[in-house]
DNA sequence: TTTAATTATTGTAAATTTTACAATATATTC
DNA sequence: GAATATATTGTAAAATTTACAATAATTAAA
């Protein structure tokens, strides 16, 4: 057999990083205009082929530093994909990770390889090369699952919000409305959110408190085994199966 | 760039399965002997190198059909481990799945690389070479999120089963005990198990009714948009986070 | 300073789900 | 038929979820 060791030693693995940001417009996605081959001149997600010398973990995190310049972001592996042809150069395997950021940090850098860097609308992302298409979509499902199960929506928030801010993100993710009274009842009782005593300003009408996530209060809960689980549906029955 | 684009595709990709099986004694995992370096005469997970020309999900279902001998099994992808030296040969990337296998169907078969497999009780597993111990702590915590979720439970059981069993099967995954009577109750309230009309038979006393996964139900109810997750804590309040 | 416009905030009763808890039924073996 | 062993079942109390709309706070305009 160890004459046809090396035989197997011949892929790549790159990382995939698809990047999630939110607005008072919705759900963004972070795609670059790649400036080399293959598929030169396309949007894409921003990934890159892993150095031999680099952990899968800090691969993933490279790629994100070099396009946001944000370090300490959340992130998390999605799927491994692994297709004969799914790139033109060789047998390329990639692992896919998606990340959560606040838009307000963030500052574009065109990187290396990226000649722009754009925030694209979750439902107006053109065709893209690869399976980055497919990719997207693992994105957002898992996405979709895991803020129901885990506070991780204050990731793509200010570090001060309001409770309609929540509710928006929360309904863009989920792709659902929930009635206000019910959803901020809800939201309050899992009693990880502090309130700043501050208000908005600079708004025509009247202001909302500011709260923010409070990660002693969360880690206190989640220690003492309490679930954090927002149950849903909060609203006119919508169904919500995984 | 070009010239540096061939010091990308000198890493290998593998496979690593972790096999759940359950009998009465408890929830299982399937453990070969490795009768091949590197770390020949050690107990780990099946797993092997893929060749460049096949799918990672065929590499991943053909690893566990020459284990098992078995097809259509139920397979999903956990995690991909790749830390720089976690494999003495070179870049090794490894993408772990796991499986679920009805023990009764289940021929051993020491396969070209394993001289001997053997299940192993969760609670006993010994060391593993490489990062197979982490992969394997991967694969309990995916089990324990997803039997919550999804009925895949059955995929564990013989067609043919009492509740008892199905209540015995959730217990061992999930590490705690549940109410015979709000188990139950639950449990058939979801609406996709079919009593089968038989009972047990062979026992020394009150024989209990044999039901199955009724997988049409199943399928009417997610396609409705019915949620099918089970809602823990269902006993002396048990507290069950993610 | 009053009015209009806009969004923020809050309570409650009904329905549903979850929980806690133990007695009775059905089979085999002796 | 008595002993043994496991299977099966109901109900009331508590907790959670749901449905639903009036009032509050601010700015801008009149």
């Amino acid at each position: 057999m160890d004459h046809k060791l090396e035989s197997y030693f011949r892929a790549a693995v790159s990382v995939d990083n698809v990047v999630f940001g939110f607005d008072n417009s919705g759900l963004k996605v972070l795609l670059i205009y790649r400036g080399a081959e293959p598929y030169r001149n396309c949007w894409a997600l921003p990934g890159d082929l892993i150095a031999l010398e680099t952990d899968l973990t800090s691969s993933a995190e490279k790629v994100l530093q070099d396009l946001t310049g944000l370090e300490k972001v959340y992130m998390e592996q999605i799927h491994t994909f692994g297709k004969v042809n799914r790139h033109p150069y060789g047998r390329v395997f990639t692992v896919a990770y998606f990340a959560l950021i606040k838009t307000e940090d963030y500052q574009v850098h065109a990187s290396s390889w990226a000649e722009e860097a754009a925030w694209f609308p979750i439902s107006e992302i053109p065709d893209l090369p690869f399976d980055h298409n497919e990719i997207l979509e693992y994105a957002k499902n898992m996405l979709k699952s895991k803020i129901r199960r885990q506070p991780i929506g204050f990731e793509l928030l200010p570090k001060y919000f309001t409770l309609t801010e929540l509710q928006n993100l929360y309904e863009s993710i989920l792709e659902t409305q929930f009635d206000v009274r019910n959803f901020r009842k809800k939201i309050l009782s899992l009693d990880y959110l502090s309130e700043t005593g501050m208000k908005q300003s600079s708004v025509t009408h009247r202001p909302a408190k500011l709260y923010k996530f409070n990660t002693k209060k969360y880690n206190n809960l989640v220690h003492s085994g309490f679930s954090v689980e927002l149950n849903f549906p909060l609203f006119p029955t919508e169904n919500l199966t995984l």
